[in-house]
Order: structure tokens, then C-alpha cells, then sequence
DNA sequence: TACGTATATTCTAAAGTTTTCATGTAAACT
DNA sequence: AGTTTACATGAAAACTTTAGAATATACGTA
């Protein structure tokens, strides 16, 4: 059975909706608005600027940080978060080049 | 309790994470690059050519209808898709702009 | 009017995600 | 060494999404 040619292969698919989930929610959203307005932040700043919970605002960054979007690094007691533009960057281009470049001139 | 100002409002944060997770699956990414691909479709040729579920797709359809991604329009027996460009831009821009156009010159 | 084709909707079970709470680890301070 | 502060991890509960099967609707045609 000849299936349809695949343009946009599995894996690069894969990869991009896994990025845009990591990007679909709300509450990562805000964090990362919060990281991009912070340039560079720890946890505490976060979870007590937006007023969420530790734990949780942990398990969302553990999912940015999974999937790319953002990087933890370690400062004595503290973990500086900051965002990789290049990441999130992929994942418009994505939306982007998978659509023919129709959008974004 | 005086809350952070919020820069991105909720309204607009909520719309656009529901935009990201109508994008966020792997078959509704095909589906899309599909519909893209040619220009206007009917529902059997998508899961025909996908290889796909009728009902899984209509589904999925649905989804990408009620984010905005894509329109229905009924043509007789047919129903035909296409995919609303100003609206996967919107995400895309979105993701751009609550970055501060730190992202695509 | 009955039948076939095109698509949507509904229901349900399984899978996945998110929240919550409790506990764990590591650095800094006493 | 013990305590505090900063953060991560784990596991259960609550919730959402997905897939699959069956049924429904609407159009066109015999």
C-alpha cells in the first residue's frame, strides 16, 4: 500500500508538537513570560511573583526544561533558569516552515 | 494582596495556549500540513491519504475548527477545509510577541 | 422513498496531564 | 552536627484528552 509522500517526517513532527505542548499552557506560559521579562531567574522569584505553588511551578519548569525551552544552572544555594531563544525559536519556525512558509514573509 | 503586574493578560494568555495545544498533536500537525498541502480538502481525502480513522480524524477536525486553525465549508455532499493562515500566524506571533520579539528579526 | 456516500456526534475505556502533598537533597548558616 | 533555605522528586488523586466503535445526520441518487 504506496502512502502518501511524507514531507514533514515523523520524527521532526514528533519533536515540534512535543515542543508546542510543552508551550501549551497556560501557567508554563506565564513562567516563561516571567523568565523572559527576568532574564534570568531563581524559583523562589517566580513561584512568589506569580503567587503558584513550589512544587508545582518545579514540575512545570521540569517540562520547559525537558523539552528544551528553558536551562537550569546552579548558583551556590540557588538555580538561575533562563530561556533558549534558539528552542523556542524552533519550535515557531516549525509551525512555520511546515506550512510552506505561507506565514511569516 | 497586590499581584505582579501582568503584562500579558489572561484572556490573551489562555487564547494562546488553546491555539499551542490545538497545534500540539502529531496528527493534527499532519492533518494540517495535509489541508496546506492541498490548499482545500475533503474530509475522506485527508484520511484516506493519512491513513487515518474517519471518526479520529473528523475529531481532530473539530478541534482545529474550534481553535480557529482551520474552517469547514460545506460544498453539497462535501465538506472542504482550509486552513485560516491568520490564525496559526496568530499562535506563531504570540509565542513571538509574549517574548518580547526576542525571536524572528 | 429507500440506499449509498460523506461527515459529525456520542459513548466509553485507556492514556496522558496537572495538581497536591509529602518527602528528599544539597548548600549555607548557626 | 543541626537547622534553615532553595529547590527537586515521587506518588496518588483529579482531571483532560485520545482512540475506537457505534450511531446519527444530511445530501444525492436510483
Amino acid at each position: 500500500m504506496r502512502e502518501t509522500k511524507v514531507i514533514f517526517n515523523n520524527e521532526k513532527l514528533h519533536y515540534s508538537s512535543e515542543l508546542m505542548r510543552a508551550l501549551a499552557h497556560p501557567l508554563r506560559m506565564k513562567i516563561l513570560e516571567y523568565i523572559n521579562r527576568s532574564g534570568k531567574t531563581q524559583v523562589n522569584k517566580i513561584y512568589n511573583s506569580l503567587g503558584i505553588e513550589q512544587s508545582i511551578t518545579s514540575q512545570h519548569l521540569k517540562i520547559l526544561r525537558l523539552s528544551g525551552v528553558v536551562s537550569a544552572n546552579k548558583e551556590g544555594k540557588f538555580i538561575h533558569y533562563t530561556i533558549n531563544y534558539e528552542i523556542v525559536d524552533k519550535a515557531v519556525k516549525a509551525v512555520n516552515n511546515f506550512l510552506g512558509n505561507t506565514i511569516i514573509a
